[in-house]
DNA sequence: CGGACGGGCTGACTCACGTTAGGACGGCAC
DNA sequence: GTGCCGTCCTAACGTGAGTCAGCCCGTCCG
């Protein structure tokens, strides 16, 4: 049986429900297909069909689509602890790509296992829901960012969220976190081009709010940088088991 | 019970699930609470704790979220069919607004509600995270275009969207809506401001592609709209029961 | 009946970003 | 070693969209 220390993902839906003995049982089993992944090279590609679903355990991936043109938008990042590729599976054709910045580790979990899991167990029908909520939270944030923030301020913002993910899973402090991203990746997740997320991360680079280099983020006064970014983290919480 | 035909709600869920009896009798006791609002006054309100979650029967509204400078941001509008305020309920407070933009009516579903009807059926639950889902992948197509399309391709991708969205309750044609928005909630929905739809507007008229006056969109060179626009639909359509 | 208000519409000016074009550095293949 | 790439970094210049300012029209309301 599942040890839920083992899985960040496991952990992170306890946030929301307590789950049963026969709930993480159920659970433990869509842990039972462990893979690999190298990076760089899709995991899955927009538009392929019955693609699985992945649980993610180790390393950073990032969900994009790509337009006519050549570009992209980057829609998120996921980290360990993450459910990837939900859509897909519900939908049966993939409507996004998902590649892995960094080495990857997931256990893959086919449409079937998921809809014979909530089947099984309600409960974790609703935990799913929960986390794909708080994924789709995330989103709109990012939406809200792009639409109606300038480069600045959205790039402090976005730094800031994923802090926040990092250390929700233990990957970071207030005080920085390593960070795989390269500034071309940085700059199609924030709708902007490469060179102008350069002058913006100089620019908190002498003012002293954070630096990012070589691989990893420090901020250097978080909550300047939190203030100017008018960022609240609320989205990103829980306030506990709702179902008990 | 319910009769299907009266819930658009229900007949988009079965494009997903076939419901059996018993779903349907659950998913009839969630309509038991029918509510009007009138336009204009926000439903529900950033910050609001334990608010309930409603299921659209009548009339449009709209998602938005406030930045302290003043800005709005319009994530996304809802239509007859469509759920709101999932979120509101799974966090239990409430991160965005919704305002009704045409008096409205909806049936009110308390975290209560929402919970024993999982319970009651995971097949219900599976189909509310498949709406959910659906939800998100227009958050998604909505965050591409602000990202890295421009205004006019943007805009037009948006009308496109709308209209396909609302021919599947019957509330259009190829030809055209009723749409009852103005320039400036059309211009918060896509990170323009008003001046500029204006001027994207004005351009669509004069090269005979879309109007938009008096609160009717039409469609004159629908064809040549969805080529401009790149405007492929997969992400709205569904490919038919996925649970049999 | 007049005035206030919300929406549409437009022109002139501004500026935040994109684009283009490079230079410097480090890691990797050979 | 040499050459090649990928990434970071910067300056100069161009432009799409914002801002400001204002006019027109219909409708609501006292």
């Amino acid at each position: 049986m599942l040890d839920i220390e083992d899985s960040p993902f496991a952990r992170k839906l306890t946030a929301f429900v307590r789950l049963s003995d026969v709930d993480l049982e159920v659970l433990s089993d869509l842990h039972k297909r462990r893979r690999k992944f190298p990076k760089g090279r899709d995991m899955v590609h927009q538009g392929q069909i019955d693609q699985p679903a992945y649980i993610l355990a180790q390393g950073w991936v990032c969900s994009y689509k790509l337009l006519p043109g050549g570009a992209r938008q980057i829609v998120d990042f996921q980290i360990p602890g993450d459910f990837l590729g939900l859509r897909s599976v519900l939908f049966r054709t993939a409507d996004h790509n998902i590649e892995p910045i960094t080495p990857v580790e997931a256990s893959e979990v086919l449409a079937s296992d998921l809809l014979n899991a909530f089947s099984r167990t309600p409960r974790l029908a609703t935990a799913v829901l929960w986390a794909a909520s708080r994924d789709e939270a995330m989103v709109v944030e990012h939406l809200v960012g792009i639409g109606r923030r300038n480069a600045a301020e959205r790039t402090a913002h976005f730094m800031l969220e994923l802090a926040v993910r990092l250390r929700l899973v233990g990957m970071g402090t207030t005080a920085g976190f390593d960070c795989p991203l390269s500034q071309y990746m940085l700059a199609d997740a924030l709708g902007l081009s490469a060179v102008h997320i350069n002058r913006v991360l100089r620019e908190f680079r002498e003012a002293g709010l954070m630096t990012f280099q070589k691989g990893r983020v420090e901020f250097e006064d978080y909550d300047a940088l939190v203030k100017f970014a008018d960022f609240d983290r609320a989205y990103l919480d829980h306030d506990g088991p709702l179902l008990v």
